[in-house]
RNA sequence: GCGAUCGUAGCUCAGCUGGUUAGAGCAUCGGUUUGUGGUACCGAGGGUCGGGGGUUCAAGUCCCCUCGAUCGCCCCA
């Protein structure tokens, strides 16, 4: 393996393809301003306990997945598989609580060591968004807003659906957990060899197991709502008819689960078929015992995450950024007073470059493929007149202007 | 971690059952035009055929290993 091959999983983008990735943070950042959530950075790299305690000793995230290396110190460090943990470490570590309930966002690449495959990359990009101290079905609903109004604003609400489930407090979902277990080890001879492994490790993952034959069992396995406490049940209640009244459509999929330990109450995936088997862009749930598990007080919070190279994936090509006019110099006095326009004509805020590289044909041609309005030629002759060639790149007209009213020509 | 398909120029690809110096389009560079682009025409550069090993008189083509990509499974955003 050269050197010079990229890390597996890993993307280097140029041109539309970077473009993309910056239009859905663009779109990230305008929607959680307006719904009051804060910008917080936080680091790539915790101690791996922060991922190891929180996310669950046996899911495959922690068990196989992180990048965990010991520093020189020799201290176990993990680069980041997610946002939730991390931003509860700052929470805790930082002295947020004095602000709590937070609405919090964030976006940065995360990392797991991953089969690639097509939306599923090693490092990879997410936005973030959390809301931290609120245990009232509010905060739900506002998340839930959030992601809804985000795939609208990217112009992709129509090809998404929003799923939406209920886990239960952490009564229900312990007794909902044993009675899957008792009905699955009575089917156990029916199920896939991935099925019988999860029996032992994540009982719930099986109800959203895509084998025919586990299918066709769990359609008869006990249903959370056979197990909900009647304080989930309001709980969930409020969350859907928020989602009501806030105008976000919405599908109740009571197989839903979620992969993470610290999930509980709502669970939730957006979804698309556009994207082939990473379907989810967005998902998230409550996760009130987190907190609590790095040793902090009991915090409600509920969070979600999305894969911008999914989001990216699904957008309309963003336009590129096209300059209004390139300068094209002839001669060494024009050179130099090329380099005196250009920056005039930033400072007044024209999108200007400049083709200082071969004969005026080559120069020409650079001011078209560069997608300009105009071209500026300054030759000596015009300079002497204090004017310039102001040439429409689309119509092939040329005028001479004054150097003095260019913006305003140009504009 | 498992399965399948694939890897030829910067990009997209052709190269039939193994057979002379591996091709095309686009892109790049030069020219037709030493101060006029987009169209057209002429020309040039650019390839250890992903890498390594093997079979054969002969391998881009067949076999094995390896790296990578893609699509599923697993996992998950």
């Amino acid at each position: 393996m050269t050197p010079l091959q990229p890390v597996r999983g890993t993307q280097s983008l140029l041109g539309e393809d970077a473009d993309r990735m910056a239009a859905v943070v663009a779109a990230f950042d305008r929607v959680r301003r307006l719904f009051g959530f804060r910008r917080v950075e936080v680091p790539t790299i915790e101690q791996t306990g922060v991922f190891a305690r929180t996310i669950g000793e046996t899911t495959d995230v922690v068990s196989k997945e992180m990048y965990s290396f010991e520093d020189r110190g020799g201290e176990s460090i993990t680069l980041r598989p997610e946002f939730t943990a991390g931003i509860c470490r700052a929470y805790l570590s930082e002295g947020w609580q004095q602000f709590a309930p937070l609405k919090l966002a964030t976006h940065g690449s995360a990392f797991r060591y991953e089969r690639p495959q097509k939306g599923r990359f090693r490092e990879f990009h997410q936005l973030d968004a959390e809301i931290i101290g609120a245990g009232e079905p509010q905060a739900d609903v506002e998340l839930l807003s959030l992601g809804h109004q985000l795939l609208v604003e990217l112009g992709i609400a129509d090809g998404v659906r929003l799923e939406l489930n209920t886990l239960g407090d952490p009564e229900s979902r312990e007794a909902w957990r044993t009675s899957l277990i008792d009905y699955f080890e009575g089917h156990k001879s029916g199920l896939s060899e991935d099925s019988v492994a999860r029996l032992q490790r994540n009982p719930l993952r099986i109800l959203d197991s895509k084998d025919s034959r586990d299918r066709a069992i769990c359609s008869e396995a006990p249903s959370v709502d056979q197990h909900l406490t009647s304080e989930a049940f309001d709980f969930f209640a409020d969350v859907t008819s928020g989602l009501e009244a806030a105008g976000v459509p919405w599908k109740r999929n009571p197989r839903l689960v979620r992969g993470l330990d610290y999930y509980r109450h709502t669970a939730f995936e957006f979804v698309t078929e556009r994207l082939g088997s990473q379907g989810a862009v967005i998902a998230g749930g409550r996760y009130d015992g987190l907190i609590e598990t790095l040793g902090g007080p009991h915090t409600p919070a509920v969070g979600w995450a999305a894969g911008i190279e999914r989001l990216a994936m699904m957008i309309d090509a963003p336009e590129r950024e096209k300059p209004s006019v390139v300068i094209v110099p002839l001669g060494e006095r024009a050179d130099t007073e090329a380099v005196r326009i250009l920056a005039g004509l930033r400072r007044e805020g024209v999108a200007a470059d400049m083709a200082y590289r071969g004969n005026m044909k080559k120069r020409l041609s650079k001011a078209n493929d560069s997608g300009a309005t105009y071209a500026l030629i300054i030759g000596d002759d015009e300079l002497d007149r204090g004017e310039a060639q102001l040439k429409d790149l689309a119509t092939g007209d040329q005028r001479s202007v004054s150097l003095d009213l260019l913006a305003e020509a140009i504009a």
